[in-house]
DNA sequence: GATGAATGAGATTTCATTCAT
DNA sequence: TATGAATGAAATCTCATTCAT
C-alpha cells in the first residue's frame, strides 16, 4: 500500500514583488482606470514629489480605492516605473531627430528646432522626470535606468558635434553630457520658480550651444529678425 | 529681448539655520559629537538622499543614540539646515569670484579658474548640495531659499555676461542661469557615473560658456597648448 | 479506572453543509465547475493550508473566476464544508467496520484490515484533513464538529477495546483516543516528510495496538509470514 | 583635478528581513519587555491561535506599542521563532532521559516517567506547539524545522526500541514514529476538548508502548497497586 | 552629556467579498 | 452562468520624535 495522492511542489513565490500586480489583460473598463490612476499619480508626483506621495493621494484624485490600486501595481514604484516607460519612449525619440548641424543660420535652425522638440517632450513628462530625479537619489538602480534611457541622446549629439569640428577645447562626449544636463536643468529651474520657458530663453539656449559646441561665429549667424 | 526674471536681491540667510535644539554653548566633547553627526548625515545623505535617510542610519553611522541626536538638533530637517548653512557660505563665495570676463585668453583663463573654484566647492560639498536638491522636491520653503541661494551667483554672472557685451540672441540673465545648472548637473552626472571630472571636462565647460556667453571667437583664444 | 470522558451520542453532522449560496439545481455545466472548484480547493488547501490559502489561488487553479466562486459558495468557510462533508461520510463509515477483535492471531487481522481501510480513507481526504485541522486552531465551532465526527470511531473502537478485555492499566475510552490519534498523525508525518506508508508501517501500527489495547501476546499471534 | 570625495559603496539591505530586529544587548528594562511580549504571544497564540493573532493582540495584552513589537521582532514569525526555540530547547533535553526499558515492571515505570517528562514539557510549551503545528501547514521552512527538532527524540527512542527487543512485527523506527505523535496529539485531543491529562491516561500511554513497543506481558507487569 | 527604550501616527499592503455587465 | 473590476476593512510595518534613567 503506498501514498495514493501525491503532493504536488508548492510553486514558489506566485508573484515576485516588484512585478506589476498580474499583467491582465485589460478590457475597456480595466484601461480606463488604468489611465486614471496613471494621471493622478502624474498630478500628485508633481505636486509633492515622488517620497512624499502617499498612494492615498493618488487614488482619492483618481476616485478610486485602494485595493484598485494593488490590482493594477504592485506599489508606487512599479507605477513610476510604468510612467517612466511611457516617458522614456519619447526621449528616445529625440536622437533621431539631430540632424546635421553647421556653424551657419541654417545649423542654428536646426539646433533650435530640436530644442524645441526637447522642451516639448521635457514638459509633457515634467512630473515623471522629477519623480525620476527624485528617485534615483535613493534607488541606485533607477539612476542605472536613467544613464541608460539619456545615453542614446548624449551619443548621437556628441557624434553630431564631432562631425560639425567642434571649437577646440571641446571634447565632444563632455559637450554633449553638458548641452543635454544644461537643457534638462535650466527646464527645471525655470519650471520651478515658475518663470515661462519662452523664445527668449530657447534662442538663449540654443545659440549657447550653437556657438559653444558647433563653432559658430558671431558675422555668420545673425540672430532671427 | 527682456531679462525673464527680476533680479532679486540677495536675502540674508543666516537666520540661525542648523542651531542646537537649545543653543547651548558647547564643550570639547560636544563639539566632536555635534560634528560626529553632521559628517555621518553627510555621508547618509549622500547615500539614500534626505528623504530615504533615517535618524537611524545617521546614529549608528556616527555611533551615538537618538537621545543624542535630538540634544544636537531639533530634527532631521533641522541637521539639513546645519549642512546647508555651511555650504551655502562657500557658495556664496563664489560670486565675490567673478571677475571681468573678456573675449580674449585672459577671459578664458579667468572663467576657467571660477570654474575651477566652482568644481571644488561642489565636490566638498556634493552630498549636501544633493540632499538639497532632494528636499526642494518636497518642500517648498527650501526651494525658495535654494533659489535664493544660487540668486546671488546667477546674478553677478548675468551682470559679468552683460558688461561683456554677450553674442547676439543670449539673454544676459538666461544665460546665467543655464551656466550655472549645466556646471551644477554637469557635475552631479559625473559623480554619479562615477566618470571622473578632469582637465579636459573643465576646459570644455570652459569653451561652452566662453564663446556660448561672452563672445569669444575661435582664433583670439587657442586653448592651452 | 473511570472514563475520563463521557461518550457522547453522535451528533449528525447532516446540517446542509457546503451547499451552494443559492441552492440551485445544476446543469451538467454546473455540475463540473462545481467540481473543479472543489478539486482546486483541495490542492490549494494541501499546499498552503486553510488560513493562508486565499480564494484567488483557488480560482486561478480552477482556471476561473471570483465571481464564479460565490456562485457556488457563500464563502470560504463554506467549500470547506463542503469538503468536510464528503470526507466525513468516509469518516463515518469508518466505524461501521470495527469488528471482534480478540487477542488471538484473526483479531490481528480484523484490526490490521480496520486499519488499512483507515489508510485509504486517509490518504483520499488528506487535504481536506490538513485545513480541517487547520481551522480548529482558531475556530472553536469547527473544532466541535470535528470533535464530534471523530467521536462516533473513538465510541466504536472504546467498546470494541472494553469487549476484549483490555490488558490492566488501559482506559478504553483513552485507549480509543490514543489510537485515533496515533494513527491520523503517523499518517500525517509520513506524507509530510514524504515518506512512504507501507506494509511494514502498518504492520507496525497494528502490532502495537493489537498488544496495547486488546491483550495479545507474543506467543499467540506470529506475524504473517 | 579629481574628484576629491569617493562615494561610499552602498551597504545593500542594512537589515535583513526576518532577522530579529536588530540583536541588540538589552538591558534590566529591555529584558523584561521581552518577556512580557513573549509572554503575552504565548496566550493570544493560545487562545486565537498563530494565523488569526494579530500583533495587535499580543502588543495590547504586554500593555506596550506597535513599535515596541518591531523593537524586539521583525515580525510576528520572528516571535514565533524565539518561542519555538525556548520550547526546542526543552524537547531536545527530552532525549537525554530515554533510558534503558525492559519489558519487567522497572520498566514499565521508566518509561512511565519519561512520558511524564514528556507532559510536563507538553504541557507547558502547549501554544507554541499549537502554533508550530499552525504554521507548519503555510510555511514549508518551518516543517523542516519541526522534523529535526523531534528527529533526535524519535531516534533515541527507536535505539531504545531496538536495544530492548521488541515483539515481532515491530519496526523499531516506525514504531518510535508512532509513540512521539501519539503522545504529542493525545495532549492536543485532551486539551482541546478540556480533559484531563490525569494518571489515568498516563498510564495508559504508557502501557500502550510497553506492551507494543517493548514486548511487556501481561503477568510481568501489574499495573500499580 | 549620553543613551536605551518607548511611542503612535501614518503609510503600505492584502484579500474576502460584492458589483455590473 | 460567467467574469473582470472594484471595494474597504483590517492587518502589517516604519520611523521621527519623546521619555526616563
Amino acid at each position: 500500500m503506498t501514498p495514493s495522492q501525491p503532493i504536488p511542489e508548492q510553486t514558489s513565490t506566485d508573484t515576485a514583488a516588484g512585478e506589476p500586480a498580474s499583467r491582465r489583460t485589460l478590457r475597456a473598463q480595466g484601461q480606463k482606470t488604468l489611465r486614471k490612476l496613471l494621471d493622478a499619480a502624474m498630478v500628485v508626483f508633481a505636486r509633492r514629489g515622488y517620497q512624499a506621495a502617499r498612494v492615498d493621494d493618488i487614488v482619492k484624485l483618481a476616485r478610486t480605492s485602494h485595493g484598485t490600486f494593488y490590482l493594477y501595481f504592485s506599489n508606487k514604484e512599479d507605477l513610476l516605473r510604468a510612467l517612466i516607460a511611457e516617458a522614456a519612449e519619447e526621449v528616445r525619440a529625440l536622437d533621431g531627430l539631430i540632424g546635421e548641424i553647421g556653424p551657419d543660420e541654417a545649423g542654428w535652425k536646426e539646433l533650435r528646432s530640436w530644442i524645441e522638440a526637447f522642451s516639448d517632450a521635457w514638459l509633457r513628462h515634467a512630473p515623471v522626470l522629477k519623480a525620476w530625479a527624485d528617485l534615483v537619489m535613493s534607488d541606485a538602480g533607477f539612476g542605472e535606468q536613467a544613464l541608460s534611457a539619456v545615453a542614446g541622446v548624449i551619443t548621437s549629439l556628441a557624434r553630431s558635434i564631432a562631425r560639425a569640428g567642434p571649437p577646440p577645447g571641446i571634447d565632444p562626449v563632455a559637450g554633449a553630457e553638458a548641452a543635454v544636463v544644461m537643457l534638462e536643468r535650466f527646464h527645471f529651474l525655470r519650471q520651478f520658480s515658475r518663470e515661462p520657458i519662452d523664445d527668449a530663453a530657447l534662442d538663449t539656449l540654443t545659440t549657447i550651444l550653437h556657438r559653444g559646441l558647433f563653432g559658430a561665429e558671431i558675422s555668420r549667424h545673425p540672430p532671427r529678425p
